[in-house]
DNA sequence: GTACAGATTGAG
DNA sequence: TCAATCTGTACT
């Protein structure tokens, strides 16, 4: 709980802080039961300007909110109607920035009769870190500064050379400019076990969508 | 009221 | 390679 991070570690840049939650623990406790993962992958997106975010143009809906509450906030959504995702808001209050975690490598939980390569694979991935986490809307708008349920803490140190920055994933839609700029980060050392086909997943997701003629 | 498409995943 | 699954959002 001491190693809690505070407040004004999340009203700094956004990219900044894509980063440097590489590393860090993020902490879950769902229904009594504590998990704590190592935060191994994250993508920024950057409202209004950025026409890949859900606050793109300054757009403000019942849905992304908390986008635009200060740094600490969680903003966590369903997508393709099945997955949650979790983002932490950053900057300034009315700044709709966010960093989504986008996988993390296990640490602590209840793995029931599992090898170290298949609790690996528990949170690899957006949607299966919630998953394994226990989030979902419950957790819409918490404070990470000070929720029983979820916050993350000091993790190992993360020196310039074992970040790697990719384009984010699956937002072709928001076009070259955007889908381009390459605010995903990840931690050079779990490259091995992090998706690595969702960059091809991507476009034959943009082929495979219906789109009005 | 209705149609549409998505910050993914896992099975075939 | 592709279906699952459902809700926010836009438009009639």
């Amino acid at each position: 709980m001491a190693q809690r991070l505070k407040r004004a570690w999340y009203t700094r840049n956004t990219l900044t802080i894509g980063k440097g939650l590489l590393g860090k623990k993020l902490v879950s406790v769902v229904d009594g039961v504590r998990r704590v993962g190592t935060i191994i992958e994250t993508e920024c997106y950057i409202g209004p300007k950025d026409r890949a975010s859900h606050a793109y143009n300054g757009k403000r809906t019942k849905r992304n909110g908390v986008e635009f509450l200060i740094g600490g906030h969680v903003y966590i959504y369903l997508v393709y109607g099945m997955y949650w995702q979790f983002n932490i808001t950053t900057a300034k209050e009315d700044m709709p920035e966010c960093v989504l975690i986008r996988a993390l490598y296990p640490l602590e939980g209840y793995f029931p009769i599992m090898n170290k390569k298949e609790i690996e694979k528990l949170a690899n991935g957006p949607g299966k870190m919630c998953r394994w986490m226990g989030f979902d809307k419950k957790l819409y708008g918490e404070d990470l500064i000070k929720s029983r349920h979820v916050w993350i803490e000091k993790g190992m140190p993360i020196s310039e050379e074992d970040i790697c920055e990719t384009p984010r994933i699956n937002i072709e839609y928001a076009g070259t400019l955007w889908a381009g700029k390459p605010w995903r980060f990840f931690l050079r050392q779990y490259n091995y076990l992090l998706a690595k086909e969702t960059y091809a997943r991507a476009i034959q997701h943009k082929n495979t969508t219906k789109r009005r003629i």
